[in-house]
DNA sequence: GTCTATAATGAGATAGAC
DNA sequence: GTCTATCTCATTATAGAC
């Protein structure tokens, strides 16, 4: 009994279009992604999307979905682990930014998408990802303050500068690439140093 | 003999189509975009945008043009200038946050954009806008660096550190507010707290 | 210059054969 | 399940009156 025989490499249709989906959603965005491209993307035929998710909007939803969910499901786990402060900041920078690098065009497209519709909260995130909760990384900041371990910082102020720091080279990759006039290795391995540089530098920054 | 009479007030239709068009593609980008609702919000007629600019894709390339331009555009004056290092700093984050305090989707517009046309090259940068040139800030930061009077850091992720913490915050306003569950006003009072915060910030981290 | 009406095209969705 | 052919509608673009 040999079940899900071609699961593996050779997957479903149903899979090969989600993926396909994934990528031409995630850079040309809801209105600029084309049914017809989606198809050629996945090796199939145009019908055949409305077969498996009725609509074009149906199909947005599900890679939607999936997208804040990982961008934000990220955030509790190490945000709100045990962690002490210094070490939680160099988890969270390295976590981070080793994702956005296997997804470049994730934070992009969520952003864009948002902004396209500002009536939709985003409070439905995910439907499902548990809402992230800062409350204890803040608890963290504000201790050390009292602690006089670190300057005092608005704990808000220090999450935005690192999510910032860690996003925002994927998201401006284009316009940065060319303001520094730096090749693609040269900028991939900008990126890759971040993982280190990013930490030295925030809790250089804060320390006393 | 009294020329231009209603030009402070009332601008004429074609200035009323480039503020309309700002607006609507800045939000939606240009597959989001619509011509009727270009018009309805420059308050004429479908077929008058086609009078003035020939075709979407023109009057896109108008707004385009200007976008860039005006992001770029403000890099090389600050950056370029003979102020000091920390004072350079402090001058670069007041300018930028007030400049996208008031032009809040730009950013965000620009990247989409430029993402969803990897083929164009970013080089014909807003066509007449002098490439940027980072070079005087880069060899002040060497220079202070050789001095002892900061760490040693690579420029280029100085460079990208600044305009992240800068330019973020605006771009992923929609995520970034959801996540702290701010109001609205709490997150203005947060992002013009930057202007004062992000220079102490790196100044903190970078100076011996 | 500005409008109304209409043509031309692009793209999502469905029908029906295999 | 998968395809080809087709329908339908939204949207860009033009024609032509005023």
């Amino acid at each position: 009994m040999q079940l899900n025989k071609k699961v593996k490499v050779e997957q479903g249709a149903e899979q090969k279009i989600i993926a396909a989906a994934r990528r031409i959603f995630q850079r040309k965005g809801m209105a600029g992604a084309r049914m017809e491209e989606i198809a050629a993307e996945a090796g199939i035929n145009k019908a055949l999307l409305h077969y498996y998710f009725r609509s074009k909007e149906k199909l947005f939803q599900v890679i939607m979905m999936e997208a804040k969910g990982q961008m934000l499901g990220r955030l509790h786990p190490i945000l709100g682990s045990d962690a002490p402060l210094f070490e939680k900041i160099e988890l969270f920078v390295e976590s981070y930014i080793s994702f956005v690098t296997e997804n470049p065009f994730l934070p992009g497209f969520i952003l864009h998408e948002i902004n396209r519709h500002p009536e939709k909260l985003v409070n439905e995130i995910s439907s499902g990802a548990k809402r992230p909760n800062l409350s204890k990384f803040f608890q963290q900041v504000e201790t050390e303050i009292k602690k006089k371990n670190i300057i005092a910082i608005q704990p808000e102020q220090l999450f935005m500068n690192m999510l910032s720091m860690c996003v925002f080279p994927f998201v401006g990759r284009p316009m940065l690439q060319t303001v520094l006039n730096v090749t693609d290795k040269k900028f991939n391995q900008l990126l890759a140093d971040r993982k280190k540089e990013i930490p030295v530098f925030i809790i250089n920054s804060i320390k006393r």
